[in-house]
DNA sequence: TTGAAAGCGCTAACAC
DNA sequence: GTGTTAGCGCTTTCAA
């Protein structure tokens, strides 16, 4: 890499010291008062030049780099990557720039990447938490580092923290499948203490309550995210097994189950809504091309996300760490996948 | 953000100077004969303190950030998020950290984010390079700037590049479907100069022509990429329409395109393959639910990542600015859609 | 064996 | 008005 210019090459060119330089690159020549001459031909020659400054330099002058640190579960998986395109969206509106790193749901990378960007000097973070990741949290807060939590949190750790309204949109789900005329409905989740499977979950049995019907344990699975995909499969063999009372309806609390569980249906040609009514948390792509148009919670992703970076930089910007909890309205698209249950 | 300990804390207190605090956390006590007595207290001390590197800090002395800056056309499209994915792994492994942005497809954006990263003092760019960008491209070599095109690339500049084997996919996947009795077959693609369209439709061109077939041009359809998506919907109905001379199969450049055209047929009813045969460059989540399954060119974004970072690495490693180009090999997975033609 | 000091590029308090 | 200089945290040369 050629040497870059510096504000040395520049004040050696124009004949005056470094400082001179940097206050008229910075616009403070008004109260260093320099010269009206000596800043023009600061500027030209800097023009000139091509100089560009050494944000690195400036960090370390200043202890702060203008850099934002980004920890989700999978960059490659769609929902976290819409996220992500929208925190780097706003943290450019705000001067920030962005690094990113794959949690992958596990403790040590979580680790890693924090340690990571900390060494880099980031100056806050945006984390997704892996569960039982609250020890690291709690580091982050001793050591008073501005973050804040995305999509999900802790029951037991007091953060900034920015979640869709899970209990309730979950609620509404369930309760819409209710209405219609669903009494047996299964729900298949991540088995996770994490809060947006607590919370989607309690959603799910408040619905069932308020709807007077017995809840039964069978009808909630916990998937692990490891091998998933298979666990899903066996769930729903498992819930529809007609021998031990199937249910009538499912709703899936993420789109990745959501996907994955269509797959199953298909194959298994279950009828949808005659035979299951169906509703998912989160949409996906593969919905357009199932036979029968599905019922799904759509998160907006858009203010999640912008959210996220405004409550870190408010965090970044004040000094009293007064923790700051947002909770963003999602709505419901239906379609015929939750429509009237049919009496056979 | 609490104030973090420096080597200078660890020389206090254990009451030795930075140099010999510096030369023992890197390993250097054998050079610069460090006492075994106080290497080992310098050591438990660091350790007690927690001490961490600042990066920015070692940055600025070396000039060099051990940071690679990743610029993506789109990093929600999860074509780019899987590469990114890999990239981020690959880097990690050799101990670089990823910034990211997203050009959009527009030379602003694009022009900005090599600023931007470059005022960061990244140590090399991995870039999918915007149409018309050949003058960015070309200062970044000026600058001798480490960088690496990758997924596309451009005819008139000399980079290290690592792509697909964009025309030979395209060419046996033309020509399995002109082994399996298509004639008239269409290809809808991206309108940019850019390589791997320009190489894929050169594909398609000379798989047709050594079928014997006569190109008709009415068969090539490029569409922009903004509101691809109404284009791709006209060009279909277009080159479906009988009164014209429809096609009986298509291919699709890209699998935002196929996603798009699966769709539209979808919705129109068209029978697949017997009406309309059909292969796409890329895969996605979606084709699983369609009919029929989907012939499609399947890249290898695993290897093009990888190489992609160790070919920046090498770059940034060495003086000579030996440029390397990387083809990587994909392979076609068949399905029904390119089936035997049925003679009517 | 150990340490003082210079320097990476930039900023700002302070002196002239 | 303009310039000197110290210092951000780290590495490394050179002197002791």
């Amino acid at each position: 890499m050629t040497k870059r210019v510096s504000i040395k090459d520049i004040a050696e060119k124009v004949g005056v010291s470094t400082a001179l330089v940097s206050y008229v690159l910075n616009g403070k020549e008004r109260e260093a008062r320099v010269g009206e001459e000596i800043a023009k031909k600061v500027r030209k020659v800097a023009a000139d030049m091509n100089y560009q400054p050494n944000l690195i330099a400036r960090g370390l002058k200043f202890g702060r780099t203008k850099t934002l640190g980004l920890i989700v579960a999978d960059i490659s998986n769609p929902f976290f990557a819409m996220l992500a395109r929208n925190i780097e969206l706003e943290a450019q509106k705000n001067g920030y720039t962005v690094l990113f790193g794959s949690s992958d749901e596990q403790l040590e990378k979580s680790q890693n990447l924090i340690n990571t960007f900390l060494n880099r000097q980031v100056d806050g973070l945006i984390i997704t938490p892996v569960a039982g990741s609250q020890s690291q949290i709690e580091e982050l807060k001793t050591k008073s580092v501005p973050f804040v939590l995305m999509d999900r949190g802790f029951k037991d750790v007091e953060t900034n923290t920015v979640v869709t309204d899970n209990h309730d949109a979950m609620y509404s789900a369930v309760k819409l499948l209710t209405k219609n005329g669903y009494r047996k409905i299964g729900i298949i989740a991540y088995d996770t203490p994490l809060t947006h499977m607590q919370d989607r979950i309690q959603g799910y049995k408040d619905a069932i309550k308020d709807a007077g019907i017995r809840f039964q344990s069978r009808w909630l699975v916990k998937v692990p995210f490891q091998d998933y995909k298979k666990h899903v499969a066996e769930a729903i063999a498992q819930l529809l097994d007609a021998t031990s009372n199937a249910v009538d309806a499912l709703v899936f609390a993420t789109n990745s189950i959501s996907v994955q569980s269509l797959k199953v249906i298909h194959a298994k040609n279950v009828k949808v809504p005659d035979d299951l009514g169906m509703i998912s948390f989160d949409e996906s792509d593969t919905f357009e091309f199932f036979y029968t148009s599905i019922t799904y919670i759509k998160q907006n992703l858009n203010e999640i996300s912008e959210k996220a970076v405004q409550s870190l930089i408010k965090s970044i910007n004040s000094t009293q760490p007064k923790t700051l909890k947002v909770v963003v309205p999602s709505k419901i698209v239906i379609g015929q996948s939750s429509r009237q249950k049919k009496m056979k």
